[in-house]
DNA sequence: TGCCAACACTGAAGAAACCA
DNA sequence: TGGTTTCTTCAGTGTTGGCA
């Protein structure tokens, strides 16, 4: 059975909705309806959309390191193939039962027998064509390349995407910048060190040529520029 | 105490999906 | 095919907490 320790680190609330939003790069209405649920009028009343991720902590609107990656690989699902939310519900309870995981979306299986079943699942739903579920396939691969696990199969840690999405185009992005809950309180930072990224937006803000700051710290101008891209982003981007 | 920023909540609109 | 429902997003308002 695939599940994790409630005080495993990966397991507790420490980033907020908007917070979450910025790193992976999601509208923050989007996100609150996904782990918070909404109501919605309709033509008897007010309905309740009910949340796709389950918090931690349901009195605190705060998301896990494991909800982050739950919600990067849901993104991939329901944003970058546009499979609608109901389909992405059914498919979802269809691999939990199949993996016996409370958090199919987070476990390895998902990436091995997981995503093929996901994929004949949706097939199935949509009766997709063998050239759709190879896209699917692909862009939840993409997804799923950006995540190291543990031995058990858990999540350890996730390379955000940084940059606007083209297409498929962002399927080949550096892994620059990485979110691990053991490092800097899981704020991004760069790659095989303990420099969060929002110090370096932070000077760069400042003033600070990218030159001088990948000299600074001794890192190539491909990681620098990603930091602040990370950082920097916005809706308008 | 007042100001400000960040966050939370919700109405409304529009697009897409669903269904008779 | 058209009405209804679902879902996403924008935009506006309310709340809360930090700070001077």
């Amino acid at each position: 059975m695939g599940s994790i320790a409630t005080d495993d680190i990966r397991a507790m609330p420490c980033y907020s909705i908007p917070e979450a939003a910025h790193y992976l790069r999601i509208p923050e209405t989007t996100l609150r309806s996904w782990v918070r649920g909404r109501k919605y009028p309709t033509s008897g009343g007010d309905q309740f959309f009910q949340p796709v991720i389950e918090l931690p902590d349901d009195s605190q609107n705060l998301l896990s390191f494991i909800n982050l990656v739950e919600i990067h690989v849901l993104d991939a699902i329901r944003r970058d193939h546009r499979i609608s939310l109901h389909k992405v519900r059914i498919a979802i309870d269809f691999i939990k039962e199949e993996l016996k995981s409370d958090l199919p979306l987070a476990y390895h299986k998902l990436e091995t027998d997981g995503l093929d079943l996901f994929v004949e699942e949706y097939g199935q739903l949509i009766n997709v064509s063998q050239a759709g579920q190879l896209v699917l396939r692909n862009l939840l691969q993409a997804h799923l390349r950006r995540i190291d696990r543990d031995s058990a199969g858990y999540a350890r840690r996730l390379y955000p995407f940084t940059r606007k999405r083209l297409g498929q185009q962002f399927i080949e992005e550096p892994k620059a910048i990485v979110i691990d809950p053991r490092i800097s309180f899981g704020r991004p930072v760069l790659v095989g060190t303990g420099i969060p990224t929002a110090i370096i937006a932070e000077r760069y803000k400042d003033g600070e040529a990218i030159g001088a700051l990948a000299d600074d710290y001794g890192r190539p101008t491909l990681e620098i520029e990603e930091a602040i891209r990370c950082e920097l982003y916005t809706r308008a981007a």
